[in-house]
DNA sequence: CCCTGAACCTGACCGC
DNA sequence: TGCGGTCAGGTTCAGG
């Protein structure tokens, strides 16, 4: 469910109210995620947390003797809440802290996770081999143009390769590729340095706006105080499937790649 | 190394 | 109302 842009807003949500603080109470009440809860988690009680950090769709709990990673998976969710507010169906891990908060990881599909990483979080398995931030100065034309070179697969499955970069998900592969008039069907190897240029530009634009505007809700995101995202009423192309392109008029096509929805015109991206 | 498809799991929605 | 099928924002892993 979250993509980039979600997992930043929840980042930003959660942080101030916790930074300072240390874990009074920790209960894991369904340890069976994407990967069972590190049992170090029920011993973070006491320690500081000095920082809320992120990178990728990781959310990095960084505590004074090492750092706590949570993906939020398909669907999941942090929350802060009053200690006395009833548990929710799902709240499958509940930190409360000094400063008299709650803090709830809810998540339906279990797909998320909530690993210890110990000191050095950069050599975690999960994240050792990642790409690099799509906001940041690694990411650029030169690096994208080179590392397509010679690849089949498409280019929006190439995009969202987060070996290739991370933090591109679905909604804003398509609408990254809609914005650069390519065709999200088009070999990775086949794509012209001018349009890396456009798509590299269009994907920062994108995430970047997106965060600004607290992400995109659409069934159920919902940031750390409950409140919905605004990002979906400027979304181009995904969930618009038989709309009119915005830009020409003709109708949205829908296919599956590699068994996630792309929607695109057929028109505009070639 | 590269590519594809299956797997993990719950819930919402649609057509009958 | 109920039932079965399909789909959902992610990512790893096995197998070719």
């Amino acid at each position: 469910m979250p993509e980039l842009p979600e997992v930043e807003t929840t980042r930003r949500g959660v942080e101030p109210h916790l930074v300072g603080q240390a874990p009074t109470k920790i209960q894991v009440r369904n340890g069976s995620l994407r990967w069972p809860v590190s049992p170090e988690v029920e011993d973070l009680v006491d320690y500081k947390l000095l920082s809320v950090t992120r990178r990728a769709k990781y959310i990095l709990f960084n505590f004074e003797h090492g750092t706590l990673l949570v993906h939020l998976g398909m669907s999941g969710s942090l929350r802060i809440v009053s200690p006395n507010e009833p548990l929710k169906k799902h709240d499958h891990v509940v930190l409360e802290w000094t400063g008299n908060l709650s803090l709830r990881f809810n998540d339906p599909r279990r797909f998320g996770c909530v690993l210890w990483a110990g000191e050095s979080w950069a050599d975690h398995g999960l994240i050792k081999n990642l790409g690099p931030e799509p906001l940041e100065g690694e990411f650029n034309a030169d690096y994208l143009f080179d590392k397509s070179r010679s690849r089949k697969t498409s280019i929006k499955q190439f995009v969202m390769d987060g070996n290739v970069v991370v933090g591109v998900g679905n909604i804003y592969a398509n609408e990254a590729l809609f914005m650069s008039g390519i065709s999200p069907k088009r070999l990775a190897g086949n794509v012209s340095k001018a349009k890396m240029v456009l798509l590299v530009e269009n994907i920062r634009f994108v995430l970047q706006r997106s965060i600004d505007q607290g992400g995109t809700t659409l069934r159920d995101f919902l940031k750390a105080d409950g409140s919905p995202g605004y990002f979906k009423q400027q979304l181009n192309v995904y969930g618009r499937k038989g709309l009119p392109c915005v830009s020409c008029g003709h109708e949205l096509k829908e296919i599956r790649q590699n068994n996630r929805s792309t929607v695109y015109c057929s028109k505009c991206q070639r």
